[in-house]
DNA sequence: GCAATTTATGCAACACTATATCATTGCAAT
DNA sequence: ATTGCAATGATATAGTGTTGCATAAATTGC
C-alpha cells in the first residue's frame, strides 16, 4: 500500500456484515459466502478498488474465482444498496451509510478522488433535494441513488500542494 | 437510430467548428483534419457516442483511423474544454456551453441521461457555487470542470412511465 | 423425506474499452 | 542538411465487463 487508509477494526467489519445480512434477509435475498466475501473485501479496504483486484483477492479465500463471480456479487451488493460502483474510476466501495431507524437509507452525494479512490458519502438532506429539485425543474429525473462527484480529498490536496 | 435527436443544421456545426478553430489558435493549439472531424462527428450527433462508434464512423472518412487515432483526439478535445467525457456510459458528448463575452466557459452541471445518451448541460452559477461551497466544506476539492448527473430525459421518462 | 422449481455458482469464451510502444511523416528552426 | 517537435500510422496488448450454458445448491410444494 503506497499510503494508509482509515481501516474499520474486523469487529466493526463483522458487525456491518451481520447487519447486511439481516437486510438481505428482509428483502428476501441471501447475502452468500461468496457476496459476504466481496463485501467483507471492500470494508476492509474502505475505499474503492477495482473488479479485477477483488478477483486476485478472492482467489484466496475461494479458489474458483473468475471474472463473472465477482461482478456477480458486485450486481447483488449494488442492488441491495450495499456497494457503490464509482464510474469515474470503474471501481466498487462498500457503501458507508447507516440504516436509520426505520431501515431507509440516504446515500448522500459521493465525493470520489481520482487520485486514490478514497470515497467520503456524506449525507446532506438540504444538498439533496435542492439538487433533486434543480434536476426536476431541467425537465429530467433523477435515476440511481447517488451523485458522484470528483474531487480531490485532504490528503491527496497536500501532495498536490507540496508536487507543485 | 431508435429515436431522433435535435440536431443542429450543419451551418450551425460549421460554425462551431470555426468557433472551436478560433479557440484552439488562442491557446497555440491546433484543430487539425482528424480532431476537427471527431468534434464533427459528436456535434452531429448531439448527444454521447461511445468511442468505437467514433471509430467506425471515422473510418468513412479517415481510412487509416484506429482507436489511438480517435483515443488522441477525443484526450486532445477534452483538454480544449470541446468535448466531456460520460463516466457512466464510456461516451463522449460535444459540449454545448458556448463562450462568454471574455471567452470563459462555464460548464454547467451535466444531466446525462444512462438510456439513450442524451446530455443536458445546464449552467447555473447558483447551483455551481452551492455544490462547491459543500464540496469544501467537507474537506475536499472539486476536481473535473463538470459534475455528471445520472437522469432519466424527458423522454426516456414518457417510454418509462408507458412500459410500467 | 422427495421431486420440482428456483437460485447461485463454475467455467470458457467472447466483447468492449483504452493504452503502450515504436516507426513514420511533415514542417519549422537552427 | 540537421535537428527538434507535433501529429499520425500501425500493431500489439492491457484492462474492464458480459454471455451462454452446464452444474450444484437451496427453497418450495407435496
Ligand atoms: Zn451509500
Ligand atoms: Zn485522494
Ligand atoms: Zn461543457
Ligand atoms: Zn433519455
Amino acid at each position: 500500500m503506497t499510503h494508509t487508509h482509515p481501516q474499520p477494526a474486523s469487529t466493526d467489519i463483522e458487525a456491518r456484515l451481520a447487519h447486511a445480512e439481516n437486510r438481505c434477509r428482509e428483502h428476501g435475498s441471501r447475502l452468500t459466502p461468496i457476496r459476504r466475501q466481496v463485501l467483507g473485501l471492500l470494508l476492509k479496504h474502505g475505499h474503492g478498488v477495482k473488479a479485477y483486484q477483488l478477483v486476485d483477492e478472492m482467489k484466496s479465500l475461494h479458489a474458483s474465482t473468475t471474472p463473472p463471480t465477482v461482478y456477480r456479487a458486485l450486481e447483488f451488493l449494488q442492488a441491495e444498496g450495499l456497494v457503490h460502483r464509482l464510474d469515474m474510476s470503474n471501481a466498487f466501495v462498500a457503501c458507508s451509510a447507516q440504516d436509520d431507524a426505520h431501515g431507509h437509507v440516504h446515500h448522500g452525494l459521493l465525493l470520489a478522488c481520482p487520485r486514490c479512490n478514497a470515497v467520503a458519502e456524506v449525507p446532506d438532506e438540504q444538498m439533496s433535494h435542492a439538487l433533486a429539485a434543480w434536476v426536476h425543474q431541467a425537465g429530467y429525473r433523477l435515476e440511481g441513488e447517488s451523485i458522484e462527484i470528483k474531487a480531490l480529498c485532504p490528503a491527496c490536496q497536500k501532495i498536490a500542494s507540496a508536487t507543485a
